[in-house]
DNA sequence: AACTTCGTCAACCGCCTATCA
DNA sequence: CTGATAGGCGGTTGACGAAGT
């Protein structure tokens, strides 16, 4: 095999260096580096800055300490529930559940579920069977919709707004950039129309931002109702890891009065 | 007080994938 | 197309402090 191992001995930065914990004159010097220079081109990056550690341990200094918008300790809750939630749906992809978790790293919510969670877990496997039940509320046109989520939510600090009924005539198709390879994109089935849609507000005093949808229910011509949004987990992740703006509607379906600003229509050509 | 065990978490290791020449 | 390289990821280790005996 051709690579040679960044942090090898015979590489050729790899004799003399420091290992182990970081030193806070290492951390500044890391620190000051990557604002000057930026993040990238990390196995050049200890040569330059006058580092003794090999690129990657630089990188991972830096995505999981030194990383100014990083949270650290105290993981509320709520997190721990997403935490919990997500790992259903994925199992040990812990870099996309730190993509969902603002301020996590991958390792921290790794470290979290190995020592407290996945212990949690196998103490109690009965409650995560009813954790992850979702309920099948039938909607009305501009009902109130309660995801999962609002179980607790009196603790939450998010406002679920009102959601307004979808009048459709073509489909609702969400296309998340976010999402991993090989998910799917969440549409509306081709014997269902999509009725309502439900997200919440991020921050109340902002006003109307970028909100996460929440749920979105279908119904048939005969007037059957399904929450779509959880009909697969694969399309349960994807659809938590949406915003308004990945909404498209398709070429036929009206406006919604109340969402009509934050929908975007799709390109021309664009396939289902 | 001394020793042992347990829990936590930063850091390392090795593999995989994307990119580029 | 192929091989080299860099970046990224998940599993694992080990140091260290806390709790228990």
């Amino acid at each position: 095999m051709g690579r040679s191992p960044c942090c090898s001995s015979s590489s050729s930065t790899g004799e003399g260096l420091n290992r182990g914990a970081w030193t806070a004159q290492e951390d500044k010097i890391l620190s000051d580096y990557i604002k000057n220079h930026g993040e990238g081109r990390w196995r050049k990056l200890p040569e330059e800055a006058g580092l003794r550690r090999c690129g990657k341990s630089c990188r991972l200094r830096w995505l999981n300490y030194l990383r100014p918008d990083i949270k650290r300790g105290n993981i509320s809750p709520e997190e721990e529930e997403l935490i919990v939630r997500l790992h259903k749906l994925l199992g040990n992809r812990w870099s996309l559940i730190a993509g969902r978790l603002p301020g996590r790293t991958d390792n921290e919510i790794k470290n979290y579920w190995n020592t407290i969670l996945g212990k949690k877990q196998r103490q109690a496997p009965v409650r995560a069977a009813t954790d992850g039940k979702k309920t099948q509320t039938p909607l009305a046109a501009d009902s109130w919709v309660a995801s999962p989520k609002d179980n607790n939510a009196a603790a939450q600090p998010v406002v679920r707004t009102k959601a307004k009924a979808l009048e459709c005539s073509s489909q609702v198709f969400i296309d998340n950039p976010k999402r991993p390879a090989g998910m799917a994109s969440l549409e509306t089935p081709p014997d269902h129309q999509a009725s309502s849609i439900t997200r919440d507000r991020m921050d109340p005093a902002q006003g109307d931002d970028d909100g996460r949808l929440l749920s979105m229910t279908a119904a048939t011509n005969n007037g059957e109702s399904n929450d779509i949004s959880s009909a697969d987990p694969l399309f349960d992740f994807q659809f938590e890891d949406t915003f308004l703006s990945d909404l498209l509607i398709l070429p036929g379906l009206s406006a919604i009065p109340a969402f009509s600003s934050d929908i975007h229509q799709p390109e021309m050509g664009m396939q289902m």
